[in-house]
RNA sequence: GGCGCUAUGGUGUAGUUGGUUAACACGCAGCCCUCUCAAGGCUGAGACCACGGGUUCGAGCCCCGUUAGCGCUGCCA
């Protein structure tokens, strides 16, 4: 049999990274095992479920590069399915109608308050008092006929245990005594997120579930409608939580835009790098490589490589250095500077692009430049907008200067000033514009000047480059070419600021 | 409150059927390299393996308890 298994996120809101870890085990399951990877939206909650967060989840999906099998199951396109489900299950005598009015809540603080009434009953609560629960199925049929509403309960047995064996948590047992009577159907007929997960997984013939550790405990309500509906129930497992640096809940609210896929697309993250970081959260390939490849990483993903405890996910509010997690910080460097720098262009031509720094010649006649000026300057970039930001003067003459890098380099040595125009008119006459060649010329030009090699070389890159820091000088005057380097040193433009 | 899950340096994780100086990565500090900053190389700080009891010749690994965090406890998903 094919493994087939699922993301279900709901939509009510973009892709958080939790969810995305989810999807990528799922995937990494999927692909390991040759099955298929299937997605569903949960949009049963009408309420809050919109089109747009739909959207913005398949596009995190498809920026990390998840790519899902068969067509996408929008679970409200089943919600007749679900409620005729329901309904059979009534008739079969396994649920009941249950008359008590719908309580309203009061849309504030929805988890405490239900925690409070929990607390309020002492844990003495009997799960099987609902007076309409042993209602002869002739009055219950006739208040229905006459209009009364009424929800679709599970008849949950008095006495028993469910238990699943869970593929990272070991075997879960709980009393039925622990279970409501948990609602199939709501009084306005709308199916309820246990049946209809049940029933799409099913539809879906999903074989193996696996989610994030907060559904623990509801499964043990889903197996029980797996029995009621008389089929075996699919293998779960389920995912550690990612929480956030203080070991509390990751939220939109609380924590705002590290949490959301799109953030790191526009951060100039790559997705490889991401998903690399991602994996690592909760799971391990228990080897001392960490650097996987998409590829590497579905051959070496197992359901035992998941630990058992919350990952906290990294990082300082207040700092923007450290805005988001250090080592998802550190792979996406890692990445830009070790891939091939072929693999790497596309995506920088990307950046330059929207940057509206891109010249078509980059990939005609001047594409070994191109690919060369790239190589040399991602070394010490940590994103794809360091290559328009930092690395903007290699691309464009319209550059800024940074204050600290002219106070650092510049106004230090105010011989500078005329030194550099005059280093300009002697590299205007060399023939050989290269590193070695260079390198012969400055030095000699510094000893000419009485002035230590350093103190040039800054002050050049500040006015080559406008920025303190980058590549070697030398690298970057042959980068950058007699013709422009020349300009760049007489001109005027730092000084002026 | 009840039920459940978890507990290894700041973070992510390894720790094989109980026998180690508790390992690796990120981060941090220092040194080397050096025209800057990274990268790279080297070195270092940082964990009485949550706490308390057992079992055992021997426990991070097994058992019990405590504590803490998290999850669930809804006619939300």
């Amino acid at each position: 049999m094919t493994t087939r298994v699922r993301f279900a996120p709901s939509p009510t809101g973009y892709l958080h990274i939790g969810s995305a870890r989810t999807a990528l085990f799922n995937y990494l399951y999927a692909r390991h095992t040759g099955g298929k990877f299937l997605l569903r939206i949960e949009d049963t909650d009408l309420a809050r479920s919109t089109e747009e967060s739909t959207r913005s989840i398949l596009e995190g999906l498809e920026w990390l590069g998840l790519q899902h099998d068969e067509t996408i199951v929008f679970q409200s396109d089943n919600a007749p399915k679900h409620r005729a489900t329901a309904l059979n299950l009534l008739e079969e005598g396994k649920a009941y109608r249950d008359f008590t009015p719908k309580e309203e809540r009061a849309d504030g603080d929805v988890k405490t308050s239900i925690a409070d009434r929990a607390r309020a009953q002492q844990g003495e609560k009997n799960m099987r008092d609902n007076p309409y629960r042993d209602l002869p199925e002739a009055e219950s049929a006739q208040r229905a006929d006459a209009g009364e509403p009424f929800a679709i309960r599970l008849k949950v047995a008095e006495t028993g245990k469910t238990k699943f064996e869970d593929s990272v948590y070991g075997l879960q047992e709980r009393e039925y005594s622990e279970i409501e009577d948990l609602v199939l159907l709501r009084s306005d007929s709308h199916p309820l997120y246990n049946l209809a997960v049940v029933c799409d997984d099913i539809e879906m013939e999903i074989t193996n579930v696996i989610r994030g550790q907060d559904h623990l405990t509801n499964t043990h309500k889903q197996i029980l409608i797996y029995e009621a509906l008389g089929i075996t129930p699919p293998t779960f497992a389920h995912l550690p939580l990612i929480m956030a640096p203080n070991k509390g809940k990751l939220s939109k609210r609380k924590h705002g835009e590290v949490v959301s896929m799109t953030t790191y697309r526009d951060a100039g993250f790559l997705a490889a790098a991401f998903v690399n970081f991602l994996a690592l959260l909760g799971w391990s390939s228990k080897t001392e490589q960490e650097l996987m490849t998409l590829d590497e990483l579905v051959s070496a993903f197992t359901l035992d490589g998941i630990h058992r405890s919350n990952a906290v996910f990294n990082f300082d509010a207040n700092d923007p250095r450290r805005w988001t997690d250090d080592k998802a910080i550190w792979f996406n460097a890692e990445y830009i500077r070790t891939m091939p720098v072929e693999g790497l262009l596309p995506f920088v031509k990307a950046e330059l692009k929207s940057e509206k720094l891109w010249r078509d010649e980059y990939e005609d006649d001047d594409k070994a430049w191109f690919e060369a000026t790239v190589d040399l300057i991602r070394q010490r970039f940590f994103t794809l907008k360091d290559f328009s930001h930092q690395g903007r003067a290699f691309f464009s003459e319209d550059y800024d200067f940074n204050p600290e890098a002219i106070a650092k380099h510049l106004s230090k040595e105010p011989l500078l000033k005329q030194w550099l125009p005059e280093l300009a008119a002697v590299l205007e006459n060399v023939e050989d514009f290269t590193h070695d060649n260079l390198e012969i010329v400055v030095k000699g030009f510094c000893e000419e000047k009485g002035t230590k090699l350093g103190t040039v070389m800054n002050a050049s890159r500040v006015l080559l480059t406008g920025q303190a820091v980058g590549p070697s000088m030398l690298a970057i005057f042959e980068t950058l070419g007699k013709e422009k380097s020349v300009l760049r040193l007489k001109s005027q433009l730092a000084w002026n600021q």
